[in-house]
RNA sequence: GCGCCCGUAGCUCAGUGGAUAGAGCAAUUGCCUUCUAAGCAAUUGGUCGCUGGUUCGAGUCCAGUCGGGCGUGCCA
């Protein structure tokens, strides 16, 4: 807020001195850049423009600066108490006290909003879509990290002006071979057989079994079910996790409702998907570059049957990947660790395979494969849309599905989708499926003489139109991959599997801190201590490197808890400010600038005033642990204002009520700043 | 092979191209007859993996290289 007044005055001061002829109209096209110097000595702010300028300007970087400062000081002496040109050309400036403190006042008016101060110029209608995990298991502590970060990004982007609409998506598409082994699963359980081998075997899969418990219902029937009640579960988890949807947005509806159909036959129309026998694909070069273009031809059904060549048909083992969105290992098995759903099925049988294909075939495409060209939109190599035996594959229902998204909220710019770090090779395939959907019918046009490009296009036509929409794709979606977690234990990493087998579940990390912070607490509390300290921990790091989960120090009420540190701020100012209100009564807010002018108070209250700077930033990189850490620092600087100022001092009545302003003003924007993080701000500890 | 992430204090990690690289944990030592000691202060601890480049200025940007983690290489 300081910091974007300041760059006001200076782009003011720059127009001047442009108008003046004193400065290259060039100088105003230079971004403005406040910093926060680390030497106290160096005053309240310092800008850097004169060094940055100073090609630009045609002047040394010192003159330039004093120049600046000489403008600065003539026409802002009511904001500015003292500038000076420093070391190379730095501008040191010193920023009148009454002018801080104001913001002190401002924070505390009742209808103050943090989005008021730190709003972007252009605010979007976002979709943000995260976790969303199969519904055949719980949500793991893998995907708490997607549901931690998520949410509070949502949060994030709301406070700085955007609109924003939270989306889960479930993957309930009915052809799905995983959501069936964990209905044939529960079957077996219910009618007292023995699982497939290859099923789930978790707890919780008994657990839903017990549910259900009606006998000689039709396979769809339990598959139905059993998801219904998974799903259930997950929702009720994210919820205790601080976790709320505006939409539950369901896979198979796409399907039921034609959208599906009616994107493919509009890519078919667009010529961006075809039945042609040839896959490209793209030899990468290093840095991204296309190196060759490779075709491979495929066959069809009927030449494949007089080779007997079963091998063809078997879908690629089933990824381990797929119901993951994991983002947790602990053990040296990656795979395995990386797996959330560990017990399940991950290949098929010859068998199985010959069911698929005699059974499962909605529509028939004469034994051919329907390919979605998105080599030519970005990805590595083109992508199946259909299979040879009819079936959908789930890239289909993506293009639907993003297409859909774009209406919630209604005229939506962005769609922001937080994935897991076994998912980043989704972001191309997702782009190209976006690009595919929002791409123009190609108009005819010149032949290609690039090689490579003749080879992947049609002819100049077609490959304008592919650009166009993969740079529009590019524009619109956004994906954000969050890595790896490690829990650690006893020094040591913690395995992800308990010992029984069970998956380490999102609920069972919350309740296992829950009860060694509160033994004798309810339920709830103990709940609630758990979401926030696992919430805290999920958040404290860049969601862009791996980190260690330390469940030590988590299960420690200690002051070595980070979270307890913070929460132990609030809870202090709010006995303070009680004892003091008994004492002497409301705050009121006298004359704050000329009282608080200790340097601890100083602190405080430019530590304040910097969360809009430090949430807009968070908004800009997508960093939400700028907020945690934010909050670590401002408990910080305010632990330090009470260990040297005192707030009741019955003998100074002034002094006492300013400091209690100040405490309330903390208090406040600590609590802002905890809402952002989804933690609780307690009163009392 | 290609892609993504990481390499900063003994450990876990911050760090907006800027001035003397920070915090927590661990270690040592002080501070409660006054507002919550779940707190504060002080001390110790660094070839920012390595080599070049861009720049007035590089932990930060670029290229290369070494090391670690993960993903991916024909129809989930």
């Amino acid at each position: 807020m300081l910091r974007t007044k300041l760059a006001e005055l200076f782009r003011a001061i720059l127009s001047e001195l442009v108008g003046e002829g004193r400065l290259p109209a060039e100088v105003l096209q230079i971004p403005i850049e406040i910093s926060d110097p680390k030497n106290p000595e160096h005053g309240d702010f310092a800008c850097n423009f004169a060094l940055v300028a100073s090609k630009v300007s045609g002047m040394n970087p010192r003159a330039l600066g004093e120049a600046l400062a000489e403008k600065l000081t003539a026409n802002y002496s009511s904001i500015l108490t003292e500038v000076e040109v420093a070391g190379p050309g730095f501008i040191n400036m010193r920023i009148k006290p009454e002018f801080v403190a104001g913001y002190v006042e401002t924070v505390l008016t009742p209808d103050f909003r943090l989005e008021s101060a730190s709003r972007v110029a252009h605010p979007l209608k976002i979709n943000v879509e995260f976790v969303s995990v199969n519904p055949n298991g719980p949500i793991t502590i893998g995907s708490g990290r997607g549901a931690a970060y998520g949410s509070t990004l949502c949060n994030v982007l709301e406070a700085v002006g955007n609109t924003v609409h939270r989306e889960y998506y479930i993957n309930d598409g009915v052809n799905s071979e995983q959501m069936r082994q964990f209905a044939e699963s529960v079957k077996a359980i219910i009618e007292g057989r023995p699982v497939p081998d290859k099923g789930y075997k978790g707890d919780y899969v008994h657990e839903v079994a017990e549910k259900i418990a009606t006998k000689d219902q039709t396979i769809d029937w339990y598959q139905e079910q059993s998801q219904k009640l998974m799903l259930d579960a997950q929702r009720s988890v994210l919820a205790q996790f601080g976790v709320e949807y505006d939409t539950w947005f369901s896979e198979q509806s796409l399907h039921d409702s034609g959208m599906v159909d009616a994107e493919i036959d509009s890519m078919v129309d667009k010529g961006i998907a075809d039945y042609s026998l040839t896959r490209t694909k793209l030899k990468m070069a290093k840095g991204g570059r296309i190196e060759d273009v490779l075709f491979e031809t495929q066959k069809t059904d009927a030449e494949e049957e007089d080779e007997v060549n079963l091998d063809a048909l078997i879908p690629t083992p089933i990824p381990i990947a797929e119901p993951s969105m994991a983002g947790s290992v602990a053990d040296p098995d990656p795979l395995e660790l990386l797996d959330p759903m560990p017990d399940h099925i991950t290949t098929l049988d010859e068998e199985e395979v010959d069911r698929e294909i005699s059974e499962g075939s909605p529509v028939d495409n004469d034994g051919v494969t329907l390919w979605l060209r998105s080599a030519k939109l970005g990805d590595d190599m083109d992508r199946v849309l259909r299979r040879r035996d009819g079936r959908l594959t789930y890239i289909a229902s993506d293009v639907a599905y993003h297409k859909d998204k774009f209406n919630r909220p209604a005229g939506t710019d962005k769609l922001i989708t937080v994935l897991g770090p076994d998912h980043h090779g989704y972001i191309g395939r997702l782009t190209a499926v976006v690009a595919a959907m929002l791409m123009a019918k190609p108009q005819v046009g010149e032949p290609l003489i690039d090689d490579i490009d003749a080879k992947l296009f049609k002819d100049s036509g077609e490959k304008e139109a592919c650009e166009a929409a993969l740079a529009e794709a590019k524009r619109r979606l956004e994906v954000q991959i969050f890595q790896l977690v490690r829990f650690v234990k006893d020094g040591k990493p913690a395995p992800m599997r308990k010992r029984d087998g069970n998956i380490y579940a999102l609920i069972d990390l919350m309740k296992e801190i829950g009860v060694k912070l509160k033994p004798e607490g309810s339920e709830a509390e103990q709940l609630e201590a758990g979401k926030d300290v696992a919430r805290f921990f999920y958040l404290m790091r860049s969601h862009d490197t791996t980190f260690d989960f330390d469940l030590d120090l988590a299960e420690k009420q200690s002051d070595e808890n980070p979270v307890f540190y913070v929460q132990y701020a609030h809870a202090r100012i709010c006995s303070v400010l009680a004892k003091a209100e008994a004492a002497l009564g409301a705050a009121k807010a006298p004359n704050l600038s000329a009282l608080l002018v200790h340097d601890r108070e100083k602190a405080l209250i430019k530590k304040i005033v910097d969360l809009p700077d430090e949430v807009r930033r968070a908004s800009e990189d997508y960093g939400m642990h700028r907020i945690a850490n934010y909050a670590i620092e401002l408990a910080r600087t305010f632990h330090y204002f009470y260990d040297g100022c005192r707030v009741i001092q019955e003998d100074q009545p002034e002094l006492s009520k300013a400091r209690m302003k100040l405490c309330e003003a903390t208090k406040r924007t600590l609590k802002t700043t905890l809402d952002l993080l989804g933690v609780s701000a307690p009163e009392k500890m």
